[in-house]
DNA sequence: AATAAAAACCCCCTTTTGGGGGTAAGGGAG
DNA sequence: CTCCCTTACCCCCAAAAGGGGGTTTTTATT
């Protein structure tokens, strides 16, 4: 019997999971949090094997909070539960110490499937996000920390004269980066930078 | 009794939906589809009262798709039941001809009460989208459809001259409108309008 | 020790944007 | 029959972005 808890602020999605999960007979559901705030209340004494974890939360975001899980109970399996099938988030996730990744449009037998897997230490994608990292796109951009920081800061409206200021570099430098970011995501000005990053969920 | 039919992607979700209006005993569930083109091949057969429409539809947007069922059923009511909680969609999905709008954080009782209030013709928001749509904030911004389509267009990377090439109108004009479209969003230059225009899902 | 990234820096010149000012026709709602 | 909003138009000038070309240093990874 596999210890599972869940933090998703949508209740019909976790009143759904719960009563599946109680079916199938491999797993238990010990608690439920419908924030991250919530959750750190009781994870230590829930002590599930596995947390199903969405990635928009309402107070803080999932990429964050998996870390935060991993520093203080790294025994536990993180398991990403969400809607977003974005490169650039699964990719941040699993670096954030997450050990799987499904999709809620993923079937239920995957999600048992994906619990199952993750609770015997193994990595596990679903279908559609599997076939996402493996396939080679341009789509699949990955940018340095210092470029995700300027991504945001750009899209934050500042100047190059103004980022400058801000993280004290030249204003030829952050030019540079500029340049290279709309090479990189092959965009033609600010406006579809902006854009592409948001869409991509690469700031 | 009362008989819905559900669209969404989230087959987890429509599974726990499922169960849930089926034991409250005050509403059947005649058919699920988790595409719109799924939903129209058999919608003419389900005869719903009440319609659950996701606007993140995978095929073509939700909001489009309320649209075109209230043409071709205006006695359907649909009740959009989406994870959206901004002003513009909410008001589009109005403006479209839906009935009702729950965000999916709402209470499971939440849900029921809305099915029952569309199914007597009435028009239904839930707590959250009714204080959203009551309170006058700067974020709930409308704007004209000429507006729109600019924001759309900048969004898309045209510069000035593009823009008035496209749809034949003087450069000037352009200028015009994205001034106004700076002001009326409070944007700083077009990173920041682009950011805000896709935050509050205005294009 | 070699290599490849990432991070930081620089100049010239053109295009595009943004801040400031405006004007005016047409349509809908009170 | 006004009033307001939308749509459409115009000029001047400064600021910012973008296209082209570069260099050097640090930091991982093999």
């Amino acid at each position: 019997m596999i210890n599972v808890a869940i933090v998703d602020d949508h209740k019909i999605l976790t009143e759904g999971l719960q009563s599946l999960l109680e079916d199938s007979g491999i797993a238990k559901v010990v608690g439920v949090a419908h924030s991250a705030s919530e959750c750190r209340l009781s994870l230590g004494f829930w002590k599930p094997d596995v947390l199903l974890l969405d990635v928009g939360l309402p107070d803080i975001n999932g990429l964050d909070f998996c870390k935060e899980i991993k520093e203080q109970f790294p025994e536990i399996k993180v398991l990403a539960l969400t809607t977003h099938n974005e490169y650039a988030i699964v990719r941040q996730m699993l670096d954030n110490g997450a050990s799987g990744y499904l999709i809620k449009n993923a079937m239920a037998d995957e999600v048992l499937a994906g619990i199952q897997a993750v609770a015997y230490g193994e990595i596990f994608l679903c279908h559609e996000v599997d076939l996402l990292m493996k396939r080679p796109s341009e789509k699949n951009i990955w940018l340095s920390p210092r470029e995700r920081e300027l991504l945001r800061l750009i899209s934050e409206g500042l100047t190059n004269t103004e980022i400058a200021e801000q993280i004290f570099l030249s204003p030829e430098t952050i030019r540079g980066y500029r340049k290279n970011l709309l090479l990189k995501l092959g965009a033609k000005n600010t406006a579809v930078l902006v854009k592409m990053a948001i869409e991509q969920k690469l700031i």
